[in-house]
DNA sequence: GATAGACCTTCCAGCAACTGGAAGGTCAAG
DNA sequence: CTTGACCTTCCAGTTGCTGGAAGGTCTATC
């Protein structure tokens, strides 16, 4: 399967998937003409990837994930682990956001957005 | 003022405060000896930007709204369309990252997390 | 006057994770 | 035999800095 129906399987564009060959997650072999042939295992780990991806898992966690979805005498707890750890993350960016949140409502609220030049927004920028 | 000076002044590395001269944000005059000199006006500068940036704002945005600060005559729906627009993206963002904490922290609870390969969290990325 | 150490300068490279585009090879259809 | 749609590699750009090298300058001390 050559690299564009790969990427309609994987939901993944063609330039993404050859990134991931350039730092080695998923390697297809190669047909005569040089064009790349993805078979099932390289579909599967390109999903895997896919998948990983959208839950906001590091290239670098994708690979180590990729790597224990391989080895079939994991551990659970290695994989829970990064899991943790990436889930502590997320609800660390989620409280910093709500607080950006909070002081833009605000200083949006307070503003009159009318042609004067008065602005709350731009005096606590400012202060 | 030297740029360390300016540094602890307004709460910003050296280095991006040369950055920010590199992108045209803020400009100080220079020494005769090529050492750079900032004056009131730049910390002002500085600090504005410290604390837009610290809001999140792009660095873009902060290119703009720095021109509306020194715009005397501004109209301050100038100011509000930008911050409303970032709010709105920080909002988008945060229910992006709710959506991956409530799939994650169901995987990592599903997950026994011991020295078994049986492993909720690889399935759903298998899956 | 020499020297050490703490500044300053510029420029170049690298981070994450792609994405766009150029230049050129290959293949299938009409 | 040409057209168009693939494929290949490689290079540059994105965002917002950050680290480091190589070298100039300033101040204090000996």
């Amino acid at each position: 399967m050559n690299i564009s129906d790969a990427a309609s399987a994987c939901g993944l564009p063609a330039k993404t998937i050859r990134y991931y060959e350039d730092i080695g997650l998923v390697t297809p072999g190669r047909l005569a003409n040089g064009y790349r042939d993805y078979g099932e295992d390289d579909l599967h780990k390109l999903r895997f990837l896919q998948r990983a991806r959208g839950l906001g898992f590091s290239v670098e966690d994708c690979r180590v994930l990729l790597s224990l979805y391989e080895d079939r005498n994991r551990a659970s707890s290695d994989v829970k682990n990064i899991a943790k750890t990436h889930l502590a993350e997320i609800e660390r960016k989620i409280a910093e956001l709500q607080s950006l949140q909070k002081t833009l409502s605000h200083l949006v609220h307070a503003c009159h957005g009318d042609d004067r030049p008065h602005c709350p927004i731009i005096n606590d920028l400012a202060s």
